[in-house]
DNA sequence: ATCTTTGCAAACTTTTTGCACCAAT
DNA sequence: ATTGGTGCAAAAAGTTTGCAAAGAT
């Protein structure tokens, strides 16, 4: 009942979104539980398409500039598929993401397993890698054995 | 003296535009050579500037359906660097690149540093990564040493 | 009352496309 | 004479931005 600060992942970031004077709104607080509810990647578009039932009104740039803050403080980020739209996820999603460039399927993959390359990178190159920023386009198991 | 099938890499990207009927134009050929001569990455955009003082009448749309037509040969292929424009680059440039987010600078890595990542994805989840279409955003040595 | 967020429309960036004209074969 | 390439302008897709009105504190 008397819990401070709450470790339900909505909270945290409706409390993110709050903070330095930042005002809730429904909208703002949609977005969130959308970005909990789907552990997967999804764009804007679809973020928006996944609360217009109860908020028809929500405006794209709207999602974009709750996105934008959310990613500004670590708690959300985003990934590029090949072309087209970015993809969005919780922070906390430790994953990697494989993308059929074929058939569009994605597969998660655990961080850890690029972990090697990413020493490798900064002790050969000094260079802090984020592989997390990207997703690894190629073939899944079907198209990759299809003979297309 | 009589050589029919010349190695010189501009020719072969040239003999490539020529295949299927395809004309050989001013225009082409300054791609083909900029592409040669440029090791680096360049966008469309760059790549249309470094023809401009010989074909100040080439068109960028001219650029992107010539690099289309060589990459569906697989002469050339494009990375995607986080947000802007992808760079394109031959694809006998066996490397991966880098891309500080911080202050841009670009480091190259032999792609066989990344097998070991390939090799793993086959084996567990059967996925064939195109790992070379990306590059690998992150914060160079300079840029992750400094305090900013 | 104040200061933030919103909706809207419009700009923006990168890339693609339709079309009439021109040029390589 | 064909067929394919070109310039142009306009569309397309994804994202950002300026502004006045609405809303949260």
């Amino acid at each position: 009942m008397a819990q401070a600060t709450s470790t339900d992942p909505v909270e945290v970031l409706v409390a993110a979104l709050r903070a330095n004077g930042g005002r809730m709104t429904a909208g703002r607080r949609a977005i969130a539980e959308v970005l909990v509810a789907t552990h997967g990647h999804l764009t804007a578009e679809e973020l928006l398409a996944a609360v217009a039932d109860r908020h028809p009104d929500l405006h794209l740039s709207t999602v974009y500039r709750t996105l934008e803050t959310l990613e500004e403080v670590g708690l959300v980020c985003h990934v590029h598929f090949g072309h087209g739209a970015a993809q969005w996820h919780l922070t906390s999603d430790d994953r990697h993401h494989l993308v059929c460039e074929s058939c569009g399927a994605v597969t998660h993959v655990p961080a850890s397993l690029l972990e090697p390359v990413r020493d490798e990178l900064r002790r050969t190159y000094g260079f802090e890698a984020s592989l997390r920023h990207f997703a690894t386009p190629g073939r899944c198991p079907v198209c990759a054995g299809a003979t297309d």
